[in-house]
Parts: structure tokens; sequence; C-alpha cells
DNA sequence: TTTT
DNA sequence: TTTT
């Protein structure tokens, strides 16, 4: 539809080391768990309350990919922005099952360390390749960025198995 | 957890009527099924391709449920802002189900009409009372704003069937 | 400074026609006036107040700028997604001077037509061309984004008059 | 005017103490000095290059003063979400001068402490008392949000000296 | 399964 | 099921 926005902002830690994929003509995926939860006391018992959120984040940008697997582990902060999707899939017995998932992988997603222990954290779009620090791109690089652009962007209605 | 965001922002049309239900004890919730789409031409066929994904918008505070009730339509062009929530339910058959949905409920929702038809559009915090424009309190308005304030917070987890 | 995130959202109207100018190298730049507003009433008076904020957008990207050149005019309604940006600057009568700018340049902006006035609206990131509806590029094509991704970014703190 | 979006999205670290001043009738007004930075490595010279931005927030939530007061120092990590406010003055040679600032005081408005530093970083909407994080009132705790909601709210306009 |  |  023209004029619409589908963006997904969350800063949490997650709670396994990114996992990471590759499909049959070598592009890597990555997943993430993510969990962000929330504090509140009650009103009437006064009790601290704590409701966690777990999401999943699918990254099919091969530079963010590159980064969750060097950077990211277990407990990382980060902040990600990226779109609601919704898949449909079918298990083993037969029956259909949705899982909507963080999808990172046009221009507009982002992938941002909040951690200081791996090298101070580092923002990055979608193509920066991974390089480490030194050479990695970070958010804002022209070139780098413009280097695939999301090649797999056609792709991403393929049956991918994750 | 401390230090974590969760936060959805989308610019959509609502693909039917809000539905609107009440809970045994009298509150009201409203779904929207909200749509979102990308076009883009396709790189080697030169196609024009598109893509929508459906959104499912839950709205727990009164104020907006009565807005969403009073102004919103097939086809309204709303911006929301609420928090991705995933609820777990079993299926007639014993099946585990999860749905993920936007939920608005907290004082950080935003349901703003992005239509001309009903009245020119406007913008509600989650405890805007919807008697109309001429009384409604629009965003920023902080006596209404203060008045219930998700006093439906306690129940998050309550078992609602919808 | 690593793990920071500078973004805007907006979503307003134009006061005026999109002003295009370019550089001496032939670099466009688009400036846009974008009024938001809140209305709320007035909790001791029940008056019904208005109070509206002028927003300057600066878009630096070749392809965004095509786009409100072709499509916006005064009075369109657009989401726009940028990041702040403060210039200092001296008038003519040597005072030193700031403004504070939402800049669309790197690959993290959008602009959102929310019309239908002109087309019907469309979405589009930094580096999509204005070829029309038919032949430009929305949001999400990977070949036209890739184009020149910001080709400008090495020359961001250029002494442009505008 | 109906329909429109103002906010702000920041992740960055003190550039000093907050400074926290109060009004004649005695509302605290916290101001906070956040600097951004982007870097990315020259496309020619291959130069690594960084900008920092510095953006100043204003808080004028009487709870969120509290938390920046006791919580916040220079070189603390934040997530913030306000709205774009400029403000015209007249310094004392009687030019006009304007600063742009990032309001934190609607329902819309968010603090996030990122830093592990200060007990752990926290989250809290504008009305969320700072009585340590013990009795404090983090992000989705209805009463206490509902206390006092703003009630500056209508004093937005006055000339405060700062 | 994270984090506080 | 929306919208273009």
């Amino acid at each position: 539809m023209a004029g619409s926005v589908n963006k997904v902002i969350l800063i949490g830690n997650l709670g396994a080391d990114p996992e990471i994929k590759r499909t049959q003509d070598g592009r890597p995926i990555a997943n993430l768990r993510i969990a962000t939860s929330e504090t509140w006391r009650d009103r009437t018992s006064g009790e601290r309350k704590e409701k966690t959120e777990w999401h999943r984040v699918v990254i099919f940008s091969e530079g963010l990919c590159k980064i969750a697997e060097q950077y990211l582990k277990k407990g990382s902060k980060v902040y990600i922005e990226g779109q609601l999707q919704t898949r449909k899939w079918t298990d083993q017995s037969g029956v259909e099952k949705y899982s909507t998932e963080v999808v990172l992988q046009n221009f507009n997603s982002t992938l941002t360390m909040l951690d200081g222990r791996n090298s101070g954290g580092g923002s990055f779009g979608p193509d920066d390749a991974g390089g480490g620090f030194g050479s990695g791109s970070p958010s804002g690089s022209a070139p780098r960025r413009a280097a695939a652009a999301d090649s797999h962007r056609g792709d991403m209605d393929d049956d991918i198995p994750f």
C-alpha cells in the first residue's frame, strides 16, 4: 500500500547466542531471541511485578548477520529497528502455525550494540560488513552501505526452513 | 528488565470495521486489523511487486476504544504506536497457538487518525475519552489523560477470550 | 560515539511548497517547512487550545529531493523519518546563529506521502529516484536503493548556503 | 493540527550532570545535554571519521526530573523519547535567538537508563516519582502515572529563563 | 532464554 | 481484509 509504515523498535537483551544459518545458496540468516520487560508496582498489593516479553528477531542482511555473529552473544543488550512480518508454516503434524518476527532486512533496519563489553558498541545499517570495528562500516558509511543493499530482497518470500 | 524498550509504529489501513468486545466486568477491548504494504520493482523482471502485511492491533484503553468505535471503520488510515505482545492460547482441538499482537494499553500508546473523512483526524493517548471531537481530549490534554490512566493495567494477564 | 541513536519521526503538513536548491556541484537540496500541532482542552477554562510547532526539514538525498519536487506541495501531509542536526551560521551583522533541522540523508531516512491527492502517496528511502510512480522505486526496492546511497555523505559539513 | 506526530528518539550519553532548576512556583525543570554520534570510514581517504551531535533535552515532568536528578550524571547513557520544540528568546543585546529542544513532558515521553552503573537502569514515564527504585514507579505503573499527569501542561509557554 |  |  502506498503511504504505510511498519516499524518496530526494541531495546533488550539476547536470551541466547545468535543462531546463524545459511540458505542453500549461501546467504546467511541470523536469528536472535530478545527479551524486553516492564516492571511496575501493583496498585493494591504493593508488590513489585515484572512481565517479560520475548521477541523473535530475524536478520536477512549479510552485513548485519556478520555483526551479530561477531559481536553479539547471550546477554548482549541491543537496540534494533526492523519491521513486523508474520510467516505461516506447517508443523510435522500438519498443523498450520504462524510466527510473527521482527525482520531486519531493508534500508530502514538498524542494529546497535548497547554493551560496553564488546569494544564499546556500534551502530550498523543493513549492509555494513562486519570486518571488525577497524574496517567495519558503522551507520552512515555510504560506500559500504551501497555495496549490496539487501540483495536478498527479492527472495523475501522464499520458503526458508528455520 | 530494566532499560528495555518495546515499541511498534504502524501507519496503515483498517481491513475491517473495529471489533469491540467487553470483558465480563465491562471493560472494552477493541480489535483492529491493519494492513501495511510495500511496493517495489523487481530487479530482473522489472515487474511491480507488492507485499501486504496484516497486523492484529488490540486496544485495552477505554478511551481509545471509544475513539476506535466512533471514528474508525473499514478503510480508515491510522497511525498507531503500541507494543508487541505474544499470547498463547489453545484451540478447540487442544493445539497450542501463539498470537502476536500490537497492544495499545500503556501511557506510551497512541492512536492517530490520518483520514480527512471523519472530522479531519485527531491524535489520542490511552485515556482520552471519546465524547466527540468537541469534548474529546486529544493528545496533550493533561486532565483527561490523568483521569483513569490505564486502570486495567493490573489485569494485563487476564485470560480474555477474543 | 558508539551505540547511539538520533531519530526524528514527524507527521505533519507542509506550510509551503518545497524549496529546491542546488549546490555548486549540482547536488539538489530540498527544504521543507512542516507543521505539527497538538490540541487540548484547558483544565480550568475548558477552552480548546492548539499549539503548532514548525519544523525545518532538509533533504540531502537526490532521490528524495526529486520526490519532494514532484509530489509535495503546500498542504501535503507527510511522514518523515530523519535525524536532528544543528548548524551554526553567522548572519549579515556577524551574529552567530544556530538552526536545528531534521535531516533526511542517510539510509535510515524515509519520506512517505500520506495524501491521496497526488497519485495516492508512496513511501521512499533516500535513494529512490523520482521518475514518477511508474518508474520510481518506493521503499524496499533493492537495486535503486543501492544505486547512489547518499553519495553526498562525505560532504555533510559543507558550508551550504540555504 | 489533527493527525500529526512529533517524536524524537535519542540514545546517547550525557555530556554533563543534569541541571535542575525550579520555576518560581516550585516546579522542577531538568536540562540535559546529550551527545549522539556517528562514525564512518571515508570513501576516498579511508580515514575513520566521527561526527557528534549535541542535543538539548528539557524535562518538565516532575517525576522524570526526580529520576534525572537521582540517577543520571555526566556520562550516563540514556534512551529518551520526547518531542521537538523551538523556543524564541532575546539575548542581553536584544538579539532574537531560537533554541530547539527535545521536550519530555506529555504522556508519550520516556526516559530509560541504559547504564548498569546506577542500580541497573529503569524505564520511566512522565509521572513516575523518583523515590528510589524500591518505591519508584517504572513504566507501566498505572496509579503513579495517573497521579499528576503533566500538571504543568498549561504552562508550556511560560517564559522560563534557562 | 535475557536483564535488573 | 485495507490501500494505491
